[in-house]
DNA sequence: ACCTGAACACCGTTCAAGT
DNA sequence: ACCTGAACACCGTTCAAGT
């Protein structure tokens, strides 16, 4: 304990040690326990040492956003984009599962971090090649919105809300109360429903990976589409 | 000014006065300068006396969310679903556009408030009469995730940053810095031809509300053919 | 019983004093 | 020149003292 804490502080800080513990910090605790003081006890230094590798608190979440999307596989080669895209999609939304704060932290940030911006210009570059136009390749990379990245953006997440615990177990069912159910029936009927499917979903109310993939295909899919019938965009004069 | 503050001070408080000073609070300043002291020195009240009708600060903000919710137009009836979900769609976009932090706020709490149920609910209950199984409307409302509350929740979206500031104008078009350009080329592709296009755009990079109608057109015309060919889940039995 | 000032346990970051 | 403790200007919320 001693001996590890000793170990830590003879280890050199540097941005990237910074970094790491700062993940780890976010990925066990819950994204709020994250504090300039907490993560420099963390690391066995006074919270003033970590200002030396990181400007503020602002910089040291982008650090942390850079190291996530950093896990992302890089793209496998496939002739055909539409397996190439979904390939690379559903594996950076097995990196970004691993740290739940992610997406929450990508989406409050107002600007691209270097690591996001490389993502994003390969991701093009896989529709480019895949014969779409500047001009829908544009407006495909809007229309996935933060799905390109691996999260579907659900209105309510509740993974996400702390850290992993290893004591309390995820949220049982939660049968909707029956006031609500009789205020919100189309919710009701739809969250009865969902429960009653099959076993593979373990008693969880919703699929989290198939809709995700539904949502995803019905994107591609439409997207597909689009190209084979060479759509252009209406403001642009040819 | 004085009798102003006299006024406020002497009108007794209330939730939904609270409610609507945090809101507007919100709208002008930017969800960071949302404190319980802030908004307390707004109302002509000492911070503690707001802890009569709000619990704390995140059913204070869960009251913000159910404001703006209750903005958004009741559903007009219209014989065709898709024209019916595209109209209330577009009009939560324009009741989320008057308040910028709203987006981020919603995705930061993690159930789901009384307002929000009851617009989730008509708008299944409005699937539902479209003739959609309970299936289908299930799987349909997690595709159009965040997008039907009229937000797209692009990756980055620098409108929500702060307040509305009369003095500093929006950011100017900010060309890519070369050494952006060159390390990401799709990236820059597109973001020169964007510039490029017509004047409508007003020097802005992307039209927010051409990329918002083209993803949900995208999602309409995909589901709208789920639907026609009687899709069902193949997680259900029959 | 109600209201409220002071206090508590935190923040991120500045700054000057120490080496 | 570098490092760092104390301090500053904030938080949300508790609590006890005042009316």
């Amino acid at each position: 304990m001693a001996e590890q804490a000793e170990t830590l502080r003879r280890t050199p800080l540097s941005r990237d040690r910074i970094l790491r513990a700062a993940v780890a910090l976010a990925d066990g605790a819950g994204i709020e326990s994250l504090s300039m003081r907490n993560l420099a006890q963390d690391l066995g230094v006074v919270p003033m040492a970590l200002y030396k590798h990181v400007a503020n608190k602002d910089e040291l979440l982008d650090g942390m956003i850079d190291v996530v999307v950093g896990e992302i596989h890089p793209p496998v080669p496939d002739a055909d984009w539409k397996r190439a895209v979904r390939q690379r999609i559903l594996s950076a939304r097995q990196a970004l599962q691993r740290h739940p704060w992610a997406p929450l932290a990508i989406e409050s940030r107002n600007m691209a971090t270097p690591a996001i911006l490389a993502y994003l210009d390969s991701m093009i570059g896989t529709f480019r090649a895949g014969g779409f136009s500047v001009d829908l390749a544009h407006h495909v990379m809007h229309a996935m919105g933060s799905r390109i990245l691996g999260f579907s953006q659900e209105l309510f997440d509740a993974s996400r809300r702390a850290g992993r615990s290893g004591t309390t177990n995820p949220d049982p069912p939660a049968a909707l109360p029956p006031e609500i159910a009789a205020r919100f029936p189309h919710v009701a009927e739809i969250a009865m429903a969902a429960s009653h499917d099959d076993a593979s979903v373990l008693g969880q109310g919703c699929d989290d990976q198939f809709e995700f993939e539904f949502a995803l295909d019905l994107l591609l899919d439409g997207i597909e589409r689009l190209q084979e019938q060479g759509w252009a965009s209406p403001r642009r004069l040819r």
